[in-house]
DNA sequence: GCCCTTGAATTCTCTAGAGAAGTCATTCAT
DNA sequence: ATGAATGACTTCTCTAGAGAATTCAAGGGC
């Protein structure tokens, strides 16, 4: 029954990622630093290898750290881009342009990778959406200085959008929202879910994400002034890469 | 230079991960499943118990699977709440009510944990946005059906709400924000900075968060009609446990 | 000056084993 | 019936060691 009231001191490999992570927060150790590896752990502590390699995972698997096989464990880098939800009612005429993270506001410049237009049978939640089960899918891969960033996959409603633009790798100038448009059928009303969770592995090979970061999920529908949806949009997005900004009114 | 082309198999660990990973994505594993632990990965595959750990490593990091101490590793759930960003434009009028995610809309109720209120010195990035080196602080965290989903913090500019009712525990009716619109200085517009990022050990713990859990973390401004920031607020939400939505017109 | 090889340093994968600590159902005493 | 103790089972922490794979700088050959 005499429990000793100690507050169970923490293991070991806990205890050397606390002081690590403490000094990198502090400043101690900023973007790009290289940490005390395997090797300076288990000789500064006297810890076996997998102890030494657990600690750093810790760390890693917080997205503070960044392991490079071969040459050793960094502190990693965070400078995002900022996208913007709505772009009319968007921040830069409010108050001064202030905003709490730093980020790129002004963009530089999107690559697409790669760029894939198909006719699929649509997934039951996109088909559930937009009333059609056979739609065109438009995948693409978005960089920014040659660093993917962002996947993103447009579904169009297949009797819609069949004969016009949409379905070819260039839809001309405008894009596809200027060839909804062209078939009467503009966007006019946008509803953003954004979600956020660890990547999949195929996510993680196509974003060249290192271990720690999740992706933020947006799944974007497109609705006409009608209130008819015309485009889903799923993308999935670098948490590391990214900040979000949505402006509203009251 | 005659590199085997051969497209590296993958690490023992990995490839019993990934045929976790697959049953669970098909639904044969489903959400609260035992998965096999580690003497039976170990007793299964013939390997050491290290290497078990690390194959279940893997989908616990991902978020896929949660360990329970003594008792197993079990298939993570995925029971999400929707939160609306404008409600003003939100899309009970758009597309039928149809979202990509399913989610508790009809809210559950919400319940305050913690409540702390404290004049304090402003952190950097808040004094820039308040134009104010003194703020009050509300500190909250929110829970539903006893589990906690998100922690809160409310700075308001010292000069401001002073001798108001934001600086007692009982703002009274309306809240916040009514007491705001007392002295004249009430919320008009609303900018939201949106990121995702592994969480802190102390939010971990306030939120009481498995490994491989993402925090979405929102930074609300509040601006009066004449762009006066009044509020900053910045919330870490469980990844896990919320779906955002925003809605904007084109 | 340029390319290639070499070798040290580093992370990554895995084996084998041991004890600590928590969970949970069953058994036993009351 | 209720509650306490037991014991099987589980995850968690850590040691010790070894070879594979990769990086990167230094040195040698052209």
């Amino acid at each position: 029954m005499s429990e000793s009231p100690v507050p169970h001191e923490p293991p070991i490999y806990r205890r050397i990622a606390d002081g690590l992570r403490a000094r990198i927060l502090a400043g101690e150790l900023r973007d790009g630093d290289r940490l005390p590896g395997e090797n300076a752990l288990m000789a500064d502590y006297a810890i076996a290898r997998a102890t030494a390699r657990q600690a750093l995972a810790v760390l890693i698997n917080e997205g503070l750290a960044v392991p490079r096989r071969g040459s050793g464990v960094y502190v990693r880098l965070f400078k995002p881009i900022r996208r913007h939800g709505s772009r009319r009612l968007s921040r830069e005429q409010w108050g001064q342009g202030r905003a709490i993270w730093d980020a790129d506001t002004r963009g530089r410049p999107f690559t697409v990778d790669h760029l894939e237009v198909a006719l699929e049978r649509a997934a039951e939640h996109v088909a559930g959406i937009l009333d059609s089960a056979e739609v065109w899918v438009r995948r693409r891969r978005y960089s920014v200085d040659a660093r993917p960033v962002q996947l993103a996959a447009s579904y169009f409603p297949a009797h819609l959008v069949q004969d016009s633009a949409i379905t070819l790798t260039d839809t001309g100038p405008g894009g596809v929202y200027a060839r909804l448009g062209d078939l009467g059928a503009a966007p006019a009303h946008f509803t953003e879910e954004v979600r956020a969770r660890m990547p999949r592995p195929r996510e993680s090979a196509l974003l060249d994400l290192p271990g720690g970061t999740p992706v933020i999920v947006i799944a974007r529908t497109a609705y006409t002034s009608g209130g008819l949806p015309v485009e889903v949009n799923e993308m999935v997005l670098d948490s590391a890469a990214y900040v979000l900004q949505y402006d509203f009114d009251a």
